[in-house]
DNA sequence: TGTTAGATACCCT
DNA sequence: GGGTATCTAACAC
């Protein structure tokens, strides 16, 4: 299964990837049981030549050696005592990623708002909020595949985004022509997409067409 | 209801 | 020291 896995990570352009992986079901066997989610919005970082990318110009250190993996590597890192969740993309050696900023629970939504004491859209909708519903602490799955531990993405049972947002990506600031890129992608109307006016939340069917 | 500003917190270089 | 996430409070509409 992974290298189904691999090939749709290395398939196409990175921001087409990032288009693709939203509606897919991230699921995490966690050791308080089974949680999983639709990704509602994600990111694409475009390697060395992208100034908002923690690889520009080539840069590697053992924190972001993920980010140079095969296709479907996890790539962890913390910022501002949070965790937040990249899928490195491409071949390998070729440092592009994905960041996953937010999930729709489908299972295990009771585990997550015990971990995040928090309730409603505000469970999962940003990257280090998605990563503490999860329970996910620490950086242990770093440089490990999905599908090979207890991350896996699911490709088969998702859902359809109705419409797709591109937009600038979020905290990337003056980082010259690469800070108003559209590479951040959502589906429209969901309200587990971070910084969503309320107006805009489609609450019929969140923003999917199945 | 939405936007903004400030405080906080911590691992990696 | 840089990073740009999250929570809260304050203010404008």
């Amino acid at each position: 299964m992974t290298e189904r896995l691999r090939r749709f990570f290395a398939t196409g352009t990175t921001d087409e990837i990032t288009q693709r992986l939203l509606g897919k079901l991230l699921i995490y066997h966690s050791p308080q049981g089974l949680m999983s989610g639709y990704i509602t919005e994600a990111e694409a970082y475009l390697g060395q030549r992208d100034s908002a990318a923690h690889a520009y110009q080539g840069k590697r250190t053992p924190a972001n050696e993920a980010l140079y993996g095969v296709p479907g590597t996890i790539y962890i890192y913390s910022i501002h005592s949070r965790l937040c969740l990249d899928v490195a993309a491409q071949a390998q050696d070729v440092p592009e990623g994905i960041l996953i900023r937010g999930i729709e629970p489908v299972q295990g939504r009771a585990l997550m708002e015990q971990n995040r004491s928090k309730h409603g859209y505000d469970l999962t909708n940003g990257p280090g909020k998605l990563m503490e519903a999860l329970g996910i602490t620490d950086k242990h799955l770093n440089e490990l595949e999905f599908g090979e531990t207890d991350l896996d993405i699911d490709l088969d049972h998702g859902k359809i985004p109705k419409q797709i947002v591109a937009s600038g990506r979020i905290g990337v600031s003056d980082r010259g022509s690469w800070t108003e890129k559209p590479y951040r992608f959502y589906v429209a109307g969901n309200p587990y997409v971070s910084k969503l006016s309320k107006r805009d939340f489609d609450l019929e069917n969140h923003g999917w067409k199945n």
